[in-house]
DNA sequence: TTTAGCACTCTATAAGTGAGAGTGCTAAAA
DNA sequence: TTTTAGCACTCTCACTTATAGAGTGCTAAA
């Protein structure tokens, strides 16, 4: 993969925009009328051979314009692509709404969702922060009827847990108060693991509700269920490229199918947060995605609680507008788990 | 609509099975071969024509079999459908697989879902039951670090939810104790107005806090924003009808856009817990819906809390299976509400 | 190295053809 | 009166053929 001449990369990149504005193969004509090139037709055709035996363009058929290979979009996203953010009125508007929202912590998702897939023009996700590694932070239990019991476990980095608990004979709720003190004031802070090392000192009510929560602390740390949050799927299903049904199976699974996109964020992002990520055409390992490209980022705080969102399009996406919303959004979100995790 | 001779009933019910299996018009020789028919191709002909003149069935064109009309499934649906279960052996692995989940609140969504398409084989919706005036039950303040305060608000019915709050100065963990046990032990079962009524009543910062509560519920009560499930979407965009993406359209959007499934769900179905109802090809009233079917309920408690949940799919659904499947888990689901409450 | 010019290739579109599926109608049979 | 056999008719589908146009690749000159 040698380095191209300045005006190859010209070229490219012009192709790459203005494929990704008319869905149709771009002619050697097009490029110069369009852009004011200074050199002939001709000679933009040799570019644009040359260009194709490195692998950066195809054509579809011999009488048709070139269109950018996998490869030519992810040059094109590395090397000619800056790292310009969105416009300050964007950046305003979208600040604007997290602030709205920021006391109220299930709009964040949502909202997040929302903005990434219009801003970004392409199907958003997003999945709620996960701690690390889960640590006790409150527990309470309410005493609904008789012998059922609604518990509720908040772990730290905000995320709450509710679940049912039978008893084997009803208890009143000043019972249930005293024992959910008594864990409190015991457990705070604790790792799964380090609760259950210290059931076995508890009394018999106490250390059953002990493992029930490390039960569910457990469960939550093999990240079983956190959701995930969609957004604008029928946007990008009426893209051209995705007429025929069968090229859009893979977009819709990634958006829909958990496990899927589990497997594909595990390859793709690292578990700290970090930089904005391109998955360009599923890059030979997923066939599904073929027609597909993912931007995805991880947020939140490294060691404390992190979650990861992304846009979903087609190979022709604006990998621009994508990626400086994906990296603004993240940001946002970031800085409000900061703020919940630092206490 | 006159009725239909027993003839016709018979051969109306046998074109509707026959093209939900096969996709394609059904002709005269597929009904006598198929269905081993005692009279001869040409009978079956000349009821068709009659089904036709009535409205039940359509010709793509001349020289095609029939197709059945809305008005064809209508009929299908209401009359010569009985109201037969699930075989017993679904009944049994659908129930023990809530069983298994009994315990765990945040399961029963996302699996009625998924077994609710996988049983009816078509996309699942379901959305979490809601109170029908939201009462509160309990508040928890928990703080997180300075001036940053978890509030968690649980509501009669089960729903929580959380909220952040920033205090003008710190206040620890005792006090927050003490503002919650105070709330908790005068707004125990009341409506959001009920607490507005309380709040001059009470010192400022309990009353900054029970103005906060007062509005969750309102907003709650609104029920802007309970999260809708969904299950199986991808299953049915690989069905013929919707090859072409267009005809998937109102599909897809139903199953995103909140605001038209809420537009949909509240046209079709009464608040009240009630009978399974089905919408077939939008009803003239949604043209995006054209080549979809819906098989919608409301489950739950009625003047508790109602939740809805539904199959969507294409109008060439197998009925049978989503309406018993429909109503199985809506039963189901009910009980689990049932439960929460009585207490 | 660039460019003008031109032959060449391939698609997209339309039009035409024949086979086959399935109907609708008619007239006879039950 | 209902059912049925028979047959003409219609329309689609798949395939072929023809044509126009877009866009390239190559060659030879600037």
């Amino acid at each position: 993969m040698d380095d191209l001449t300045p005006r190859q990369q010209t070229i490219l990149g012009l192709v790459v925009r203005e494929y990704v504005n008319s869905a149709s193969p771009v002619s050697s004509r097009a490029l110069v009328e369009r852009y004011g090139l200074t050199v002939s037709t001709a000679t933009v055709r040799n570019e644009l051979a040359r260009l194709e035996e490195l692998g950066y363009l195809t054509h579809p058929h011999t009488s048709a314009g070139r269109v950018p290979t996998h490869q030519g979009y992810r040059y094109f996203v590395e090397r000619l692509l800056g790292e310009a953010e969105l416009p300050l009125h964007e950046r305003r508007t979208i600040a604007h709404q997290f602030h709205q929202a920021r006391q109220d912590l299930e709009q964040w998702m949502p909202l997040a969702a929302s903005v990434l897939a219009r801003t970004a023009r392409g199907a958003a996700l997003v999945t709620a922060p996960q701690a690390t590694e889960s640590r006790y932070k409150h527990l309470q239990l309410i005493s609904t009827q008789g012998r059922l019991v609604l518990l509720i476990l908040v772990l730290r980095g905000g995320t709450v847990k509710q679940q049912m608990l039978t008893l084997i004979e009803p208890l009143n709720q000043e019972i249930l108060d005293e024992a959910s003190d008594r864990l409190n004031q015991l457990c705070n802070g604790l790792s799964a693991d380090e609760i259950q090392a210290r059931i076995s000192a508890l009394p018999s009510f106490e250390a059953d509700v002990a493992r029930l929560v490390v039960d569910i602390m457990h469960r939550t740390d093999a990240h079983a269920a956190e959701p995930v949050y969609r957004y604008g799927l029928s946007e990008v299903l009426q893209q051209p490229e995705f007429a025929e049904g069968e090229k859009a199976w893979g977009l819709v699974r990634v958006m829909e199918e958990r496990s899927f996109l589990e497997a594909v964020l595990t390859d793709v992002l690292s578990p700290e947060v970090g930089n904005v990520r391109v998955l360009i055409g599923g890059e030979g390992r997923w066939d599904e995605l073929r027609a597909c490209s993912l931007v995805l980022a991880r947020y939140g705080v490294t060691g404390f609680a992190t979650g990861t969102l992304g846009v979903v399009g087609p190979t022709r996406m604006l990998y621009g507008r994508a990626i400086s919303a994906v990296r603004f959004v993240a940001g946002l979100l970031s800085d409000l788990v900061y703020d919940m995790c630092a206490g």
